[in-house]
RNA sequence: GUCCCCGUAGCUCAGUCGGAUAGAGCAACAGCCUUCUAAGCUGUGGGUCGCAGGUUCGAUCCCUGCCGGGGACGCCA
């Protein structure tokens, strides 16, 4: 807040300046960290810019600036460094007194109204670590965009009409039938992990297609039996699909990841958004019918005078096959238009489920809705969390949203892509599936739902959550119950997860091992949460002792910092302060990793500090304060920035 | 064939505005637990930033070409 403040006043002066003293226009001004603290808080190269423009050295076009420099508030000095660069220094006193009242300070409502959509797994077999990445950005990006004052609505996309699904209804009917009585009470048998066991069905179904492709007939029949609502089989896709659902949720609340909202596929069908979408797609010329060719009879998007697909080979996009049935790609647009709130119908909302903490999570209907429902859809800006595999798909609805008229929303369409989580050929073989020579020799293996090719989410978790139950137990669980140990585990265990799926920059494949997610130490979730136990413990041990940190408004006005505050101290502040143009950045660029890196680099001065500043033992109550203020700053902009993370903070460790 | 992504230390990765001496973690080695928790800290070694050109006062970063790896382009979802 303060950073940003002192960032906009110098480049508005150093523009006058520029303007005034030599006439020149500058351009955008660079002002940042310089490489090394010594060199002062935050440097611009524009004097080396100018150079050329002005035939002038740098650095007699640096001392005319500085000259008579008006500074604004917070600084201290300005220099001529290296080649010409002008160099500030803050007055790190006065800046650590009014950085401490504002660490983190959320941003004021926007009245944006923005809807993410994330995890979005088909609801026929177990999470796996792929839809862990989606939904732990979707999830963190929910959080950041809701802190920096955004009004956001989660939704969690449910397909529950599509193929997937029908494999599996496909297998309990014809590969290993199964009554519907049977499926019930396996969905209801706590001792039956419905999901894991729908993983090997649908796997087996896959493997049964390969070798008797007629048997894709089943499939034909089934996908349309579930769309006209006929007998058994919609019965059992519907049975099925819910009862995975609750799974799924169950599995993301495990790593405190809720949503508002589960739209589904079905009602989108039941609804007939569909064909309203396609009136307006025909009334706007966006779609039209292929009379010859091989596209003969079906209506088609035009899609080689966009830019965006230039060069393509087949520039048109099938929204309605010849049989009259519509892709997926079309059910999309119109399911888009609906979060725009551009097609004139809606659905009818009731309750799903209730969280621990009260927040309703809400599902489409078709039939009565509740009058208590919020008002869903109709947002600015749409954010859609999928891998970029679907990238072209992606950008199929975008132009389809932009064909109709609605520019601005098309511009708000945003994919938030990222790279797929793949299996090292060695994890691969760990969990037992046979790898080909060939495969072997690849980096990475593509994780498969049909093969059965992938690591489950709750299996990581558990992983995870029983390794650092031990580490706590080996390390100081003397005296902790069963409970509480269990407790620990899920907290480590959640933060190593997330951090995990942050770290890596998005567009960056991440080859999945075990050893790699299971990491405690270093540059992981558990080195953030032992860093943030460590200055609570600070905290509370100086309460316990009656030791005073003079943290008080009142002390903090007496505060006289200037002269002492190290390096050390004063980076844990300058970098605090850094952090929410950061979150900022990161939200703007999709780019989450920004954010946990940023904390770490920040929870590395904090361990310096503590081992070279002693709070609690300090004797000089001017130092104590010193130290304790920089240790409260870190304290307050961890326990926040871990929260945007979705990462808790343990008791103790 | 066209398009997209990746290539930086032994391994995994930062370096997302073109800026000063390219940084972390892991692994290796050497130290630090009567002192706020050693899931920590301090130190050492480790680099053709894939290759070749170009633009620039300045390129890991921008442009072109090439090499290697992955992905997308379906009347599947």
């Amino acid at each position: 807040m303060i950073l940003e403040q002192i960032t906009e006043q110098l480049t508005e002066t150093l523009t006058t300046r520029v303007l005034m003293l030599f006439g020149h226009a500058a351009g955008r001004i660079v002002l940042q960290a310089p490489p090394r603290l010594a060199m002062g808080d935050l440097a611009t190269p524009l004097c080396l810019e100018l150079a050329k423009a002005l035939r002038r050295k740098p650095r007699e076009i640096a001392e005319t600036m500085v000259e008579g420099f008006d500074l604004p508030m917070f600084v201290q000095s300005v220099t001529i460094e290296g080649a010409g660069y002008l160099n500030f220094r803050f007055d790190r006193g006065a800046f650590t007194a009014a950085h401490i009242r504002n660490v983190m300070a959320p941003g004021s409502p926007t009245g944006e109204r923005v809807i993410v959509e994330h995890t979005n797994i088909n609801p026929n077999k177990a999470a796996h670590i792929g839809h862990l990445r989606n939904a732990v950005l979707g999830d963190t990006y929910v959080r950041c965009m809701k802190w920096l004052g955004h009004r956001v609505e989660t939704q969690n996309y449910i397909d529950d009409t599509g193929v997937q699904v029908a494999d599996v209804v496909v297998a309990f009917q014809h590969l290993e039938p199964k009554s519907l009585a049977g499926v019930r009470a396996m969905i209801d048998d706590p001792g039956v992990r419905f999901d894991y066991y729908c993983w090997d069905v649908y796997s087996k179904m896959s493997s049964y297609y390969a070798a008797h492709p007629e048997a894709q007939q089943w499939r034909r029949d089934t996908l349309h039996d579930i769309e006209r609502h006929e007998g058994d089989t919609f019965e059992f896709a519907s049975m099925i699909a819910r009862a995975i659902v609750k799974l799924h949720i169950a599995t993301m609340l495990r790593l405190g990841i809720t949503y508002d909202l589960l739209p589904k596929e079905s009602d989108i069908i039941a609804l007939h958004f569909w064909d309203r979408a396609f009136e307006l797609l025909k009334a706007s010329g966006a779609v039209v019918q292929e009379t010859e060719g091989k596209h003969k009879d079906c209506w088609v998007m035009k899609l080689e005078e966009a830019a965006e697909f230039e060069g393509m080979n087949e520039p048109d996009k099938i929204l309605v096959r010849s049989n009259g049935t519509v892709t997926y790609t079309g059910k999309d647009i119109a399911y888009q238009l609906w979060k725009f709130g551009l097609l004139d119908r809606t659905f009818n909302f009731r309750e799903f489920s209730t969280y621990p903490d009260g927040h309703v999570l809400w599902e489409t209907t078709s039939g009565d809705g509740s009058p208590e429902a919020p008002r869903f859809g109709g947002a600015q800006k749409v954010v859609n969390v999928i891998d970029v595999r679907q990238a072209y798909l992606q950008k199929v609805v975008k132009e389809g949203v932009r064909q109709l008229g609605h520019v601005r929303e098309a511009e708000n369409s945003i994919h938030f892509s990222y790279e797929m989580v793949a299996l090292t050929p060695a994890t691969a073989k760990a969990l037992g599936i046979d790898v080909s020579d060939e495969d072997a020799k690849k980096p990475y293996l593509e994780m498969s739902g049909r093969k059965g090719l992938g690591v489950k989410a709750d299996d990581l978790l558990d992983a995870l959550q029983a390794k650092a139950a031990e580490a706590v137990r080996e390390g100081r669980g003397e005296g902790l119950t069963g409970e509480e140990l269990e407790q620990l585990g899920r907290q480590i265990a959640v933060a190593a997860l997330r951090y995990f799926m942050l770290k890596y920059s998005r567009n960056k494949v991440i080859a999945f091992d075990f050893n790699e997610a299971l990491a405690f130490e270093g540059d992981s979730g558990p080195y953030l949460q032992y860093s943030t136990v460590r200055v609570e413990n600070i905290f509370r041990k100086m309460a316990e002792r009656g030791v005073d940190a003079r943290l008080d408004d009142a002390s903090l006005d007496e505060l006289t910092l200037t002269e002492g505050l190290t390096d050390e101290m004063w980076e844990l502040v300058r970098l605090s302060a850094e952090l929410p143009a950061a979150i900022r950045r990161a939200t703007d660029a999709l780019e989450l990793s920004i954010i946990t890196h940023d904390l770490f680099v920040l929870a590395q001065k904090f361990n310096s500090f503590y081992h070279k500043y002693p709070i609690l033992n300090e004797k000089d109550p001017a130092e104590r304060q010193r130290r304790a203020v920089c240790a409260e700053v870190f304290r307050k902009t961890m326990t926040a920035t871990l929260d945007l993370l979705g990462i808790p903070v343990p008791e103790r460790m």
